[in-house]
Order: C-alpha cells, then structure tokens, then sequence
DNA sequence: ATCGTTCATCGTAAATATACGATAGATAAG
DNA sequence: CTTATCTATCGTATATTTACGATGAACGAT
C-alpha cells in the first residue's frame, strides 16, 4: 500500500513535515518571496512572474494556505494574499529545533559511531 | 503535463524547495533526530524505531542522503549514517532567508496592500 | 442587465512518492 | 565454505502531486 502511515509518526514530526512539504516547490518559494520582498498581492500579479498557468498557480496558493503561511484576503473580484507571520514564524522555531540538532549535541560522527 | 518546470525557476528556490521535499515526510524527519540525539546509526536500529518496514527506511535514508543531509558509512556488512554537519548548517542558513523575509520587511499586512 | 476582470474549481493526464515483500550483494563469524 | 546479518535494489500497487485548459462564480463598471 502507499498510504502514507502519517499518523503514527510523532505530533511534531507531521507537522514539521507538512510545513516542508509546503515548502517543497520552487513556486512556492517564490511565492512567499514575492508576497514579502514586492508590493504585490493578487494571484494574476504572481502569474506573471512565474512560467506557470493561473490555474496552477492558485493551487500553489492554496497549498501555501492550507499551512497557514499565507492568507488570502478577498476585495471584490480580487483576492489579496501576504504572508501570515505569526505561522511563519512558528515554522521558524520548529525547523529551528531540527537545524539546531547537530551543532547543539557537538560534534558527532560516523566514525566515533562506529560499533 | 504532470513534468514539473522545475528548472524554469530561481536557482535558490529550486535548492530550498529540494531541501524541504527531504524533509516533508514525518519519517525522515524522525530519523535526523534519532541520529543527532540517539546513540544510533544503523538502518536496521531505525527500523526498530519506526512503523515501517526495512526497504521503506532504506529509501528514507537515500533520499536523505540524496540531498546532503546524512551520509553513510560502510562498515562492514553494515552502514553507519550520520548528519553531515555542513550541508545541514547549509540549509539551515538558506532557510532563515525565507523564514526572515517578513520580520525584515516590517509589518506589511494584507490590508496595506489592497489596491 | 451586460461585460470585463479576477480567481477557484473541475476534469484530466502524466510524473512522483510511498510502501511492501522478495531478492541479491557484501561481509563477518563459524 | 557455509551461515547469519545487514542493507540496497527490484518489482509492483496505490496515492499524491503537478500541470493545463475550460468553466463557473463573484464582483465592479458601464
């Protein structure tokens, strides 16, 4: 079977994973680039920045959302998404702690592993 | 086409998203802890530590590996993996710049930027 | 009421990812 | 040499992801 065994992994693992799988596009990388460093906010304004379809691009968007990164505001016809910085950065602490894994318990290695 | 345009985009975005799609699923996640905070290197001690089954960890630990993360050690008929302590410091750098993107540019919200 | 703009969703196709059992390779131990 | 141990790889089944065009829904403007 390929259904992934999600839930018996740890809570926190799944979420750590989840978030990285949002992460895990170069659009949506970009995405967030251009929502924070660009004034810009509209889907049709990242279509244009990106060798993507609209269509594709509101699914990159929908992803990002579904995470909480970002959050979409809708004004009329048009919806405006930015980034959601109290979610970033709860993402910032958690891939934090498995960044800091290594250089906090020093330096071990293969070798001193060994059997 | 499911082909993903992954090579029409940013250099940096394609190496975080890569990054990130090692780390979007909650086993691997699971396995760089264990082999930072537990007195372990072996696949066949991993597999004990998770719900999977031997040929599944093998291939978590070669995507792991696929991107830099760990490394392996042959050792006989066994290997021993560890973090590459560089590519991790590596990525953990990469990843700041998107996860400071925000907090740099100050409180642009959703509002601010309607229209 | 109609038209244009903006975006999400549907349907679909192809690629990738996940998972397992079975098997093969490499080496240490006997 | 044979056996046991450890791991990678193969084959396979299913699920998910990526991408597009077409369509529909929501709203402002005319």
């Amino acid at each position: 079977m390929a259904t992934a065994k999600i839930n018996e992994f740890e809570k926190e693992a799944i979420y750590l994973a989840d978030i990285a799988k949002a992460l895990s596009h170069p659009a949506r990388i970009q995405i967030l680039k251009i929502l924070t460093e660009m004034d810009v906010c509209m889907c049709g304004d990242i279509v244009e920045l990106l060798p993507l379809a609209q269509s594709t691009v509101s699914q990159h968007l929908k992803e990002l959302q579904r995470v909480g990164l970002i959050k979409g505001d809708i004004d009329g016809p048009k919806v405006c998404y930015c980034v959601n910085p109290d979610n970033l950065n709860k993402a910032k602490k958690e891939f934090e702690i498995i960044f800091n894994l290594y250089t906090c318990k020093g330096a071990k290695s293969c070798r001193t592993k060994k059997k």
